[in-house]
DNA sequence: ATGAAAGCGCTAACAT
DNA sequence: ATGTTAGCGCTTTCAT
């Protein structure tokens, strides 16, 4: 690999001047600047990143973090941050985790090891929220779906608790009373959100929560299968089931067939996020849609704004709008 | 941020004694390398890695680049390296591409500006293979879905050959004779494979081929639907059709509801890959199944062992086995 | 066992 | 407009 020096010799400057012509700056002689330019091209020379980066304590690289889970959701909206960040010229270093702990000691090394600009986290279940703040105190973030504030940071989150309210009054507008709910991984933001906002079209409906119609599952069909077994034991059973996202809606409509269930006759099944098969189960799931490239797309900016240094005016807390997505299995005729 | 600086200062060392114990050198005392971790804890010091990297010439990262589009197949493939990878303090950088251009562009930014020690590439479509094997000699590579050999490379493919052989052949157990193929994008290593496997099966049978029944597609939904639609437009259209990838098979079971065509009685769709909506699609889809994220996985145990050092050792090509998934799609009664 | 010092490839004063 | 030079934070001889 050639460096800044072997360009240097061979066009018969000095290496300050070969960083100017790399740096457009305007003090080099239009002269100077072709001859450079060409000993760089004949030489196939780049400027070593880490060593630009010791000396500017920039890396142009941007940290994630996300949960290690087959998911739709994550994947799409990292690939709506690395097509914007990259046409910035930014880099995208990934790091999964499997827990919490996890998370903060990649989220600490990153940080500290002076590998990135800034950080974009996708945390849905941190609680510890103290030591975040602290630790990250100054530096460029935006939580993904964690309503966190920090010094540099800004929430993008998604707007659960309207999404699961319509959802959830759409049930009831089918004249459902008897509503199940099942809720996402312990702790988890997106779950509680849509769940306060169950509980609110519940309310506005006059009808009582009912701890019996509530079950905990994690995100995954399975656990919506589950779940949805032990709301269906009960003695009066929900006449419909909200899941807090498609894949325990999914594994609920298959809980359903397995006790020969009809859904939607003998109870509605409504979920969250319109990953992509629900428009293919039977029946086609009636959903939330999150729009999640867009979601990416939108972080990738935000994180870029606050690099760029106009940190004062990158907004503190961004809400994505969902929209209702109506097909069979809420009851509707018509998708 | 604290630096080896400020810890030698704290722990009245020198800066070479402080880097010896971040090193794990044996050449310290017991008590000078306790001291020196009671300030580095106090300090809550971590060495600058682009410093280290600058020196060392090693960065411990990965690059990744793959191509830019929604895919399940991807995603799962990036879960899998970045899981075992990270395990062994690796980071990744991610890239994606558009086209090709832009996938060397990027490729040879990582690589010149010293940003990674190796890398990983998913470029399906890859074709100009001189060029890439001058500019990768004697960095550590994998390919993933294309069968490309450098100086210090392996690739990593699917066995789509075998995968294709046994789920054509599976049609003409069915006994169909008149099987179309809708081919994925253009160039795409899986997709040629897939065909050939097509075609090793029709020869077996005695069925000569028709480009009668050949459509091109580009691997999505919408393409496979189009293709499908060509293929029921011939005047004796294929009793079955085999697409290269699962997205296409589903959107060609679309065309076929679209024509009120029974699928599998009319026609009979088959595809590959087993993405997770394929069991869900009605009929069920009859597939193959590859281990994606299992692909991952091998991937980065691959890529890991280049950079060990143990170059010589490492295998140059891997062949993935798939297996047959028979469902209902097929004319298979019992999935 | 420890320290001094050179240097990795680059940028950015400062000098000319 | 161009060159000299001092670092950036670390590793690694080479001394001691």
């Amino acid at each position: 690999m050639a460096t800044i020096k072997d360009v240097a010799k061979k066009a018969g400057v000095s290496i300050a001047t070969v960083s100017r012509v790399i740096n457009n700056s305007p003090k080099v002689s239009e002269k100077t600047r072709q001859r450079v330019l060409e000993v760089i091209r004949e030489l196939n020379f780049m400027p070593n990143i880490i060593a630009q980066g010791l000396q500017t304590k920039r890396t142009n690289t941007i940290g994630l973090i996300f949960p290690d889970a087959t998911s739709y959701y994550f994947a799409e909206i990292i690939r709506g941050i690395i097509g914007v960040v990259q046409k910035q010229k930014y880099h995208v270093v990934i790091s999964s985790s499997h827990d919490e702990n996890d998370e903060l000691r990649t989220l600490i090394s990153m940080l500290q090891s002076g590998r990135v600009d800034g950080m974009v986290l996708m945390m849905p279940t941190i609680t510890d929220s103290k030591f975040l703040k602290h630790t990250l105190k100054n530096f460029p973030v935006v939580f993904v779906c964690t309503n966190i504030k920090t010094s540099r940071s800004t929430s993008v989150i998604i707007d659960n608790f309207n999404g699961a309210k319509k959802v959830t009054s759409h049930l009831i507008e089918h004249g459902h009373r008897r509503i199940g709910f099942i809720h996402g991984s312990p702790n988890n933001f997106d779950s509680r959100e849509r769940y306060r906002g169950y509980l609110s079209a519940l309310a506005n409906a006059g009808i009582s929560k009912s701890e019996l119609y509530e079950a905990r599952g994690n995100f995954t069909e399975q656990s919506g299968f589950n779940a949805a077994m032990e709301l269906f034991s009960q003695p009066s059973p929900p006449t419909a089931i909200f899941a807090a996202n498609d894949s325990m809606a999914i594994g609920a409509i298959e809980a359903a067939k397995r006790l020969s269930l009809n859904v939607p006759n003998d109870v509605a099944i409504v979920g969250f996020d319109d990953i992509s098969t629900s428009r293919y189960v039977e029946p086609a799931l009636t959903t939330v849609r999150v729009p999640v490239f867009e979601v990416g797309e939108i972080v990738g900016k935000i994180i870029l704004k606050h690099l760029s240094g106009e940190g004062g005016s990158v907004e503190e807390k961004i809400v994505i709008p969902v929209e209702l997505v109506v097909r069979k299995s809420c009851g509707c005729k018509e998708s």
